[in-house]
DNA sequence: CTCTCTGCAAAACGTTTGCAATACT
DNA sequence: AGTATTGCAAACGTTTTGCAGAGAG
């Protein structure tokens, strides 16, 4: 792991992640990234993402309709998905770790950490369905 | 909606699920329903899964390792996957209804439902590692 | 010089779909 | 008879991978 070396393509992804409130899917950073390298892979576009995912800088969020999609944050906070629209929106509330105790006096093991998703209607949606 | 014929394939998929406390993937049910139906496709699997899933009477389940999980519960509970052995475990907790609650004053919009999921180590990979 | 990273293309994977035949009502 | 469902196979979208060459340390 500690065998790593400087690219900038891996840069590029990083910083294009950084910069961006939306939560884009691997072929939304390929086409983002392709901007500044028209050569870049979309394999190397994933090896990136993985890599970083792994290596704990960015996180990957798995969702329900297939695709995951790439956060440049690694701050801990949830994530709604708007079922109108289907986007995925930053939730930034106190995080959960009480659910972990409770689940874990359920549970024959030890609980480690938990992911969570809402899903509902987010606020540009609910004025569409207003008018 | 209502056009809907009975067939033994989605009966039989039904059925399994609904004696077994794994969670299988479509690929799983497939192989168990070709026991009864040796001409059963996957095809008719996935259609039969979508569909008892649309229709309330099974759940789908999203998992970080590809490869969406049955169950043939839709009582509320939540599932702990085991970063051991991978399993996928039925959690009975109480629904954490309240936290919809606290996510909406974090929202722009409204909440409808969430879901869970805790990571973990099972009961017997915790055996395996004392040993 | 060595070892990682890249671009490319092919393959793997899980899932969906079009079609003609079949089963249900 | 009419229509939902099936088996089959092909197609799909996403992600991974093998390889030879380029780039970083």
């Amino acid at each position: 792991m500690a065998n790593l070396k400087y690219s900038r393509q891996r840069e590029a992804i990083k910083e294009f992640l950084a910069s961006t409130k939306e939560h884009p899917t691997a072929d939304t950073v390929y086409m983002h990234v392709r901007e500044e390298f028209p050569r870049i892979s979309l394999g190397t576009v994933y090896r990136n993402l993985n890599l970083l995912a792994d290596m704990g800088e960015i996180s990957k969020i798995t969702t329900p309709d297939g695709g995951d999609r790439f956060d440049g944050t690694i701050e801990p906070h949830y994530h709604v998905i708007c079922t109108s629209c289907g986007k995925v929106i930053d939730l930034y509330m106190e995080p959960l770790d009480s659910i972990d105790k409770l689940a874990e006096k359920c549970f024959d093991g030890s609980i480690e950490s938990h992911t969570a998703m809402f899903f509902g209607t987010c606020g540009d949606c609910l004025k569409k369905k207003t008018k």
